[in-house]
DNA sequence: ATTGACTCTGTGGCGCACCCCACAGTTTAT
DNA sequence: ATAAACTGTGGGGTGCGCCACAGAGTCAAT
């Protein structure tokens, strides 16, 4: 059982990200004293966090890492990877578009000279 | 002179956003009534609105478009348009990233299981 | 027993790009 | 003249992903 400032040093997640993760369900401590309401985490909660940890470079959001999350088994994290890579295709397409639409409004500014 | 229902209706912005465009120095009336207040917007309001919400559809943010009224003259524009697109490109290539990342990861679930 | 280090809760803030609302004053139409 | 429609101001709220801080309680070491 690790505490909070132990715990943030080992998963290099800030105390309040870990509170805040807590709060948003997304991890919370494996127990909390109720003596004291110190929030205790274990090495299951470390296997999560480092989960987290990766998914969040992945660029994850929280919401994304909660659907992960719920899935406890882990049995569908394959699916869920497959699906925020195409949200990712998605957002590549929308920006390719873009720099088509600023293209074309470079052309369209050099016609007025013409 | 358009008050800002009518300007609202002529360019799409809503009144609220002309107000914050107002706020942040974007897009300023072109007369304001020292007497009530009113904010008046003129057809030079009119040019440049339209020019803001083209660039709002090219994925402008609000610094960016302040950068471009800055420059009165739109001598720039190109200029500011490239580098809009330089910008985009470097998300482009950091999301391409990620998806090679999540393919990486997806290969690592794979090698647990032979 | 005292000190220092830790922890809790609650709150507020950031930056972005607005939206929405109440309240009061103003203008416009009838 | 009166009512409807408009306008201004100030404030609050949204979602995201946290950070920071104050004040109070608690724990660990000497």
């Amino acid at each position: 059982m690790y505490k909070v400032s132990d715990f943030s040093e080992m998963t290099g997640l800030s105390k309040e990200t870990l509170r805040y993760y807590a709060e948003v369900k997304l991890l919370e401590p494996a127990f909390i004293d109720p003596n004291n309401n110190y929030r205790y985490y274990d090495d299951g909660s470390y296997f999560l966090a480092i989960l987290l940890v990766k998914l969040r470079r992945l660029g994850f959001t929280i919401q994304e890492m909660v659907c992960v999350m719920e899935d406890e088994s882990f049995a569908n994290l394959d699916g869920l990877l497959i699906q925020k890579r195409h949200k990712i295709q998605r957002e590549i397409d929308d920006l390719l578009l873009r720099v088509e639409e600023i293209d074309a409004f470079l052309e369209s500014g050099k016609e007025e000279y013409k």
